[in-house]
DNA sequence: CACGCGATGTACATCGATGTAAATAGCCAG
DNA sequence: CTGGCTATTTACATCGATGTACATCGCGTG
């Protein structure tokens, strides 16, 4: 009994043949007879072996891992999608790598063509700070999908909600509550090629089919979609006494953070303000008033950037560019208390 | 120009010199003359050369990777102490791979000596459903750092925070508010082991200093700590009209789903009852009413984790059962409105 | 001027698993 | 009994980086 871990060569030795059959048994190839598989496993049994991945990494360059990378994990939204990756990568045997960048465009590119490139079979990552230029580099045939965020007109593999409709709709909703002065938090002008700025255009498409006149003031962008931005907008607007009927915000701890510094300030949600959100975090189903939101499939969203993602990987070779994926994956609006009596 | 990446071969031809410089000016050993190692670096540069590291894990057995196993990356905990796990494995140029077991036994034990073990040079676990004979038997030299909580009283490396001394904390900030019957949810009678049962102790200790009688009734067992068994339990108490004084919840989640179960019912926070969590994640500063809390020192948690795994490591060999590291981190009480008027 | 020593640099084997090509075994028709 | 197949098994090279052992170079010393 070795000190170490046995080897293949070991489980060869011990079952009387060679270390390709080993290798065939544990690889299930077909012509082995069945007297001799029957030997290998015995061996493996007894010996309690396992393959030794980084030999295997180093003959076949492939890992059968995964990475996921997304701006903070302590985003919500992430993590429960995260959970989801994780989940529907362990249905199909494939370990899920977790990388978590703060949005840095360094650590966005890093994982692309840096460390993580060695270690997986292919990507999927939600960016933040990518440049178009970062993902053409990146171009060195590692899969990489998109998730959520496609802030580039590069083509690419990409899987998303229809986020203008989606915004439509919230606006929509609101604007049947009665509600007229809304305000875009963590919203953004400009071409429409970040989240933020097609669920903008969304907002603004549903105040024109509303025949409502649109007002710049109303678009206030953060600085990141956390709580403390959202609080922090929504104070600004209360502090300037400039309290909107009701506010749009590009994700649920924008929303939560906003309704808690309005109610902070005397303003109710959603007697004084409707609020609603997007991405149906589980915070917003437990708040005091819980959350309208936009509900994005989170399970369903995981399992096509996966799906999408095994299908470059088995397809050895360079990406063929020219049949690029877009999967759009369904949404809804969940009504709740934080904009009841629309 | 190969199709494929440059290795260290190219590199060491492109330069002049031999493969085993090249690894050495990579390595950044010490006997490598200027010049030489301008050289190296220059081929570097124009091939744009990277390790393989698939190549270095197996002629060195190290990866540079740990992993981090949770039961959930969903439970807002778990995703915060992720992130500081993450940033301070930078710091040390290491990567976390992050893993997620649903709690589940046999996934916390395949972590242990299944398909990590071969991919990292260290674990740090949370262990919610892992045996002692589970650590006993994974035991195979992978270093490991319980994190959390440690359900067993087998010797192992440990950071924590004092779970009997912070709940007798929380209880007594209750009591102090007048409060008298005062239920644990989440709470569980026994041996004190778990996270759960430690905790329990030190609610009963409160108690008992204060002069008061334990009621096992106001012991409330649940199956997960999320939000939807913390709004169980309180309706369950609510509607058998049973309302306590306050509620010591056992984490975040299960304290925000009782407040909102409980205002459903027209109990309100902290007028009819006074609710106190654990964990301080960010939902319970901007709730509606804010969540006093128990507050870990999280990235303390996270550096304190990652110290010992790394020293770990390093120590080669087998691990020195004898010299097991046992970490206490701070953690403090925060007061916020939930507890209100106490 | 030969010798010795530290500083540099090199050739080769090695980590563990698997692809390749070729050897061997088993079986049937002739 | 033998050539000719196929089914099974094997020896060996290989993936890329690095440890080992040794060669070489430069320089100061006796």
């Amino acid at each position: 009994m070795a000190a170490g871990r046995p080897r293949i060569k070991d489980v060869a030795e011990y079952a009387g043949v060679s270390q390709k059959t080993v290798s065939n048994v544990i690889n299930q190839y077909e012509h082995v007879s069945d007297k001799t598989r029957r030997a290998v496993q015995e061996a493996i049994d007894a010996l309690g072996y396992r393959v030794n991945l980084a030999g295997r990494h180093l003959r076949q360059g492939r890992t059968g891992m995964i990475a996921l990378v997304v701006p903070e994990l302590d985003v919500a939204y992430f993590s429960e999608l995260a959970a989801h990756v994780v989940a529907a990568a362990e249905q199909r045997s494939r370990t899920v790598l977790i990388h978590q960048t703060g949005g840095r465009r360094d650590r966005e590119t890093s994982a692309l063509h840096g460390f993580d490139a060695d270690f997986v079979d292919g990507v999927i990552i939600s960016p933040l700070a990518l440049l178009p230029d970062d993902l053409r580099a990146a171009d060195r045939g590692l899969p990489v999908v998109l998730l959520g965020e496609r802030n580039t007109t590069e083509a690419r593999d990409h899987v998303g909600i229809d986020n203008v409709a989606a915004a439509r709709e919230a606006t929509a909703h609101l604007l049947a509550g009665g509600h007229r002065r809304i305000a875009v938090v963590g919203g953004r002008l400009g071409p429409a090629s970040g989240t933020d700025q097609l669920r903008t255009q969304g907002y603004r498409q549903a105040l024109e089919a509303a025949g409502l006149p649109f007002d710049p003031e109303l678009v206030l962008p953060v600085d990141a979609f956390h709580w403390l931005d959202g609080a922090r907008a929504a104070a600004a607007l209360a502090d300037r006494g400039a309290v909107p009927d009701a506010l749009l915000c590009l994700n649920d701890h924008l929303a939560l953070g906003a309704v808690r510094a309005l109610h902070e300030r005397g303003f109710k949600a959603p007697d004084d303000v409707a609020v609603c959100g997007f991405d149906d975090i589980e915070a917003g189903r437990f708040s005091i008033p819980s959350l309208t939101t936009i509900a994005p499939d989170k399970a369903a969203l995981a399992r096509a950037a996966l799906e999408l993602l095994l299908m470059r990987i088995s397809s050895d070779s360079a990406v063929p560019l020219k049949a690029v994926e877009e999967r759009c994956v369904a949404h809804r609006l969940v009504i709740r208390e934080s904009t009841a009596g629309c």
